[in-house]
DNA sequence: TAGATTGTTAATCGATTAACAATC
DNA sequence: TAGATTGTTAATCGATTAACAATC
């Protein structure tokens, strides 16, 4: 096989959109070259790290100098397929769901949410943030037709798997999932999942923790 | 030093929440006890991770029986301090606020939000899901009057770390960071970052990397 | 009893960090 | 040139997975 190529590190790839953040307020500032040192020192990184991690991009920079910002930013936004935008399909027209609609900082991730979807169809034919909310039913045929390849899940965790297997049906590559449950999908299908109860976990577990130790 | 313990590893950690909630259905089906196995099945995880996991909490099981699925519960929530519920401030009444308001899971997680702060005046006095929006300038005061421990910030990045300084300042001792922007806090201020960025980055490089592979 | 499952120790794997030569 | 920084290899660290004895 020619694809022996070691698969990117997950870890690496969370970071990357924390440099690029800052390359760009860097580029806003006028600035066009930047050390591995100095991402480090802003994002209290290691050096090493941050090195490697730009390293996957593909991107050389020059002893001594550094790489160039602009180059830089090319390369972070073409390796995490961020320099042309996606469009994506949402179920769950609920108020998180309105949220991200709403939240036009996703086009820098390019992400373009382009229709809604929601099972209750007192929401159907709403306009949220302009973009219009479509009975469910309608959504297998109109993904495929559309091409869309991106599906976010914004329902209770009830219907987490439902709108998963529903967007499957649609042709959907992948999936960002925000409903608290565990869905399936199959091989090949890529989910993501943002279960904010995993972050707060880790803050919870963290106080609680310190307020035994100063007792 | 007595408090030699070895930290608690944070994947661990974020795994914990997906157990509760296998374990919360199990027990609505009536099933009072379960094996590492059982667990492992349902979330498509390693069985040993899954008993070394829960081995975090305390917990002991019975070889051959399994574990009593109402004292797993009991000690994942404990561990977590999601057993008793702690009084939360938000920082920022957008969309994403009024969502995460709106949100009445967070009980479950011991989380309870019960103001809602904002530099805009326009948004002040209004209720979004019962919850009062207040300006900023009464945070400080507030925080330390209701001894109030965890903040949320929902603001737009540029004002994020402004909202995590007024926190801090507030006396809170943890910060969950929905703002797209690094912040950095003192010594001993926990802060948990929910970097959507991050996951979509995953996403997004993983469906630019498959759809490379195709072509 | 036999066998499934826990508890625990060891092996493996991968990510982070350290070291250092190459170079502009 | 001298020295900062890249590129790369090696060492360390921590998490996952495997192995296996203990036990109900």
């Amino acid at each position: 096989m020619a694809t022996d190529i070691k698969a990117i590190p997950v870890p690496a790839l969370k970071r990357l959109p924390s440099y690029l953040r800052f390359l760009k307020k860097l580029a806003g500032t006028g600035r066009d070259v930047v050390s591995c040192t100095h991402i480090a020192q802003d994002l209290r990184l290691d050096s090493t790290q941050v090195r490697k991690d730009l390293e996957l991009t593909g991107i050389t920079g020059r002893p001594r100098i550094g790489y160039i910002v602009s180059e830089l930013i090319t390369a972070i936004e073409e390796f995490l397929g961020w320099n042309n935008c996606r469009d994506a399909f949402l179920v769950g027209a609920g108020s998180l769901g309105a949220a991200l609609i709403g939240y036009t900082g996703f086009r820098d991730y390019g992400l373009n949410i382009v229709a809604a979807f929601d099972a209750d169809t007192r929401k159907v034919g709403a306009l949220v943030h302009d973009v219009e909310v479509l009975p469910v039913s309608k959504l297998p045929e109109l993904a495929e037709r559309m091409h869309i390849h991106v599906g976010i899940i914004t329902v209770p965790a009830d219907a987490a798997q439902e709108a998963a297997d529903l967007l499957v049906s649609g042709g959907i590559l992948a999936i960002w999932n925000f409903a608290p449950a565990h869905i399936t999908a199959p091989e090949g299908v890529i989910v993501e999942n943002v279960h904010l109860s995993s972050s707060l976990a880790v803050l919870t577990a963290r106080l609680t923790e310190t307020q035994r130790v100063e007792k």
